[in-house]
DNA sequence: TTAAAGTATAGACTATACTCTATACTTGTT
DNA sequence: AACAAGTATAGAGTATAGTCTATACTTTAA
């Protein structure tokens, strides 16, 4: 597909893929046969990777940090046990920051409290 | 307490301590009694609210958000109803992070299958 | 076939969240 | 007294992550 049929499929805006794609994240392919325009087009596994993105970013990771994950499995210069080891760690950090979330709900739950017994 | 023991009891720099009270997330006191200067005073329950603060904008919200969370439980103008209202608000947010990471770790580990298994 | 819509590239601009510097005043130590 | 260290305020500078504009070329539909 083309970038504003990706655009559409993620929610993404076309600037934003273009960011991305600069940025490293994903790569789009030219078709060496055609020689008239240079238009890229992008795989339909890309919507779920960008799905992806999007998800990891919501809940905090920065760019920097998806695209150490992303290369754990798309860098065909990491061995097996690397690439492993890229996603094991990022598997660690998603369960700190569900602990800190779990954290945060615990607290607002008892400011909830706190406002029904008229303490604030 | 004054700000440099404040900035070391919650591991933020007086800058950003600094920059956080200006945004107007939390308020330190001056002294009324004294003349010579107008150095702030933060309470010990500070300590607190600034890790949560902390932990908020780690697990992805903004400092804006933070703000309107903050304003549920120490805005007097607001009634009890709408504090508690505002409050649950987030803790949904929260919520829906939480399942938003655990979708991030089932896709991580899903790779993991895949690269134990050679498919990338 | 020509006008509208799509694509690519480069670079300028913006918002958020700091981070640092300069200046001035205050406090604590010697 | 004096000098280092702490505090406050204002404003400049920086990093990240977009977002927008201009330009040029290509494709598509009327």
């Amino acid at each position: 597909m083309l970038i504003s049929e990706l655009a559409k499929r993620t929610g993404l805006s076309i600037h934003t893929l273009r960011y991305y794609e600069n940025y490293g994240l994903f790569q789009g392919t030219s078709d060496e046969a055609v020689t008239s325009n240079n238009y890229k087009n992008y795989d339909e596994s890309l919507v779920e990777k960008i799905t992806l993105i999007k998800e990891a970013k919501n809940v905090g990771f920065t760019l920097a940090e998806i695209k150490v994950m992303l290369q754990g499995w798309y860098d065909i210069g990491f061995s097996k046990e690397k690439k492993m080891a890229v996603i094991n760690r990022k598997i660690q950090e998603v369960e700190t920051k569900i602990l800190k979330l779990q954290g945060v709900k615990d607290l607002l739950n008892e400011y909830i409290k706190d406002i029904q017994d008229g303490l604030c």
